[in-house]
DNA sequence: AACTAATCGAGACGGTACGTCTCGTCTTGGC
DNA sequence: GCCAAGACGAGACGTACCGTCTCGATTAGTT
């Protein structure tokens, strides 16, 4: 009989519970306060009630609750954007960046990733967090598809991919921050074929002109 | 007899004083607050303490410390960017993102409008001032002259010039935003290039070779 | 109408309340707290739930919970024991000792008493209160009593009254403090009579003797 | 070899040690933590990381933080003060007292006696420990001195000692515990005077006289 | 000599209180 | 009337300690 008797009542006490247990708690809950009510009126406090860990245990894991939010949002709520290669490039940026907008406008997380980019401009930790464990990620995936492009013609060699991608995402990222004009699909499409084509005249198209360098 | 002399310093007693005076008070004192300390660590109750005015006072007039911050930064702090109009709109985009970015990554007012748009995620009176007083009016300003070299044929007819603004200075503050690329001189001549010329193979000039290399 | 239509409710709202009010509130709500359940399970936080003030209020006005449970033993506990004067200290001793057993052991004043005076000791503002408020004043109104006393020569000129307010009182809470033996009646009565009288063999009684000096 | 090299330092692991040596470990540890720093700033959580013991073997051995230190202040701190006997009580007592008084005032001992009895009044295991270790066998000391007095006729058979060891050292504990008046040489010798000879009027001395002045 | 059972250290856990800070509301008392 | 000064209720902050617990490592008694 290795198991103690448990004399009285099933009473949890405050003893240690493995930790596995307890931080799945706290990022169950904190993903869902998140989605109900965003990161501006997330504290430890209502974390700290609502999973039933201590606050104590909570600083341990987590130096800010951006970051908390930032690991809870990763693990419990973000769905991974899948990025094509149809060896269309034109099309594969379109299919990515349509299925990027739609979840950042129409689904909840996308305004807890806002949010969490705005804190992170004033919290160090979570700028460092949101690049490792988030955007890093994101922007490499978009590069090697971009880089393949460019092995294949599509994009002239001398381009630096990295750029595209500010300007395609980032684009994007800049009208859901600060909201003078909306996302709509025709601004999406006019990225791609901004970028792909050129916003000068068509050359060929208006022989006599030449007007470029 | 009973009443203590007044003479001593500049203690200013409780009653009313002009309006305009205490406006200008709080503006400069929170001005030199953002530069020094930035957005995090600003607050009403600070603001009280360093300008003189009274917590009620401040309440009045701004709903929330963004919007009290952004107004400082507008009054006190941003040097108004010129918008150049040379006949050429690749030079002078070069010269207005230059510009721009040399504010934002050398001055310490960059980091505070980093901090505005972040707070403003989560301060909705804050994203509509700041729509309000800057962001719109310094867009009306690029699009402007975006529309003028459309008119001159240096764009083609058929762009969407707005778009434009978030494939450049989006792109900008893209990085400025997730800082996982630095924003160099080249990144910036990069994004004119991409986008006046397109970043698709070259059609016309190697009309024999096809796809580069 | 100058009075506000209070709108929906009658809920206080969160703005200042005239300081009497509040403390009175205080008091009350400590010195209730007090004779339920003892200092020791006193806390700022559980004052502040049940009196309605906030923490920063009690803060403001006392520097730890020992002072503020003092403040309210004095105003709404302590009864003012007074100090007979028939023109016989004998008797008028036995009396006034006798009313203050009475209360430090029939009363729950009593215990709160002893607590106070044992937190004292960790704590040197409430030591500097407990002075202040409560014992300088009581030890004086004996002091006089017994002055009164030594002048009509109930009491040897050469003694230092002082003392005998360590001998007499301060040996009853001897017994509190220190419960070895049980504060009675009995000796209450040897207290007052060993100093009178003296615990030496009685001169007079045995004229042969004449031991001491 | 996986074994990591036990010889650098005396890093002791995890295992079991005697609890002899344990216990004495704690109670050396607690000994300078409280002359170092007194009773109030005593925690298990410091006397755990300062001892090398854990907080579960502290909790096993000792109830509250005040028996601890109880027992590490009779088996480290504590000078044993002897009795003397020289046949002379009124020299005795006053040698007794004298260096009863030194310790409390000029040694850091006094001080954590002080507070010791102070944590007593709101911790009963501590309450009863005291009483158990320290004070009733100090009383039986002393009560045995006065007894061989009163035997050999320098005290009054009719007086019950238990009383006199409260008039003067609990008038000296009284002292110490609500410092209105400071413990003089002066008065130490006052407290044993005025109990052997009284403080009423000399009686038989002055017949013709009757009261002073 | 190997095995078992106790007991140790280390320290995470759920709680609770600490003392401080800021929020947004409200009262008081000059001006 | 309007203002400063600042007290007020509310509640989050990050830390410390409480007393309970899990986990391995080590050792003392049994086999």
């Amino acid at each position: 009989m290795s198991t103690p008797a448990p004399e009285e009542g099933t009473r949890r006490g405050r003893g240690r519970r493995p930790a596995d247990e307890v931080r799945a708690d706290v990022l169950h809950t904190v993903g869902e306060l998140l989605l109900a009510e965003g990161l501006a009126d997330l504290t430890f406090e209502r974390i700290a009630r609502a999973s039933g860990a201590s606050k104590t245990t909570l600083y341990k894991w987590w130096p800010s609750k951006g970051t908390l939010a930032l690991d809870a949002y990763v693990h419990a709520v973000e769905p991974t954007l899948a990025f094509p290669d149809t060896g269309d490039i034109r099309a594969d940026l379109l299919t990515q960046l349509r299925a990027f907008v739609h979840v950042m406008t129409e689904t909840r997380g996308g305004h807890v990733l806002t949010e969490l980019i705005g804190e992170s401009q004033a919290d160090a930790d979570l700028a460092a967090a949101y690049r490792k464990l988030y955007s890093s990620h994101r922007r490499r995936l978009a590069e090697e598809r971009l880089q393949r492009a460019q092995e294949v013609g599509q994009i002239s060699a001398s381009i630096d991919v990295r750029v595209l991608i500010d300007q395609l995402w980032g684009a994007v990222y800049h009208r859901l921050l600060i909201p003078d004009e909306p996302v709509t699909d025709d601004f999406v499409v006019a990225l791609v074929t901004n970028l792909l084509d050129g916003i000068g005249p068509r050359p060929g198209l208006t022989p006599a002109a030449g007007t470029e360098r």
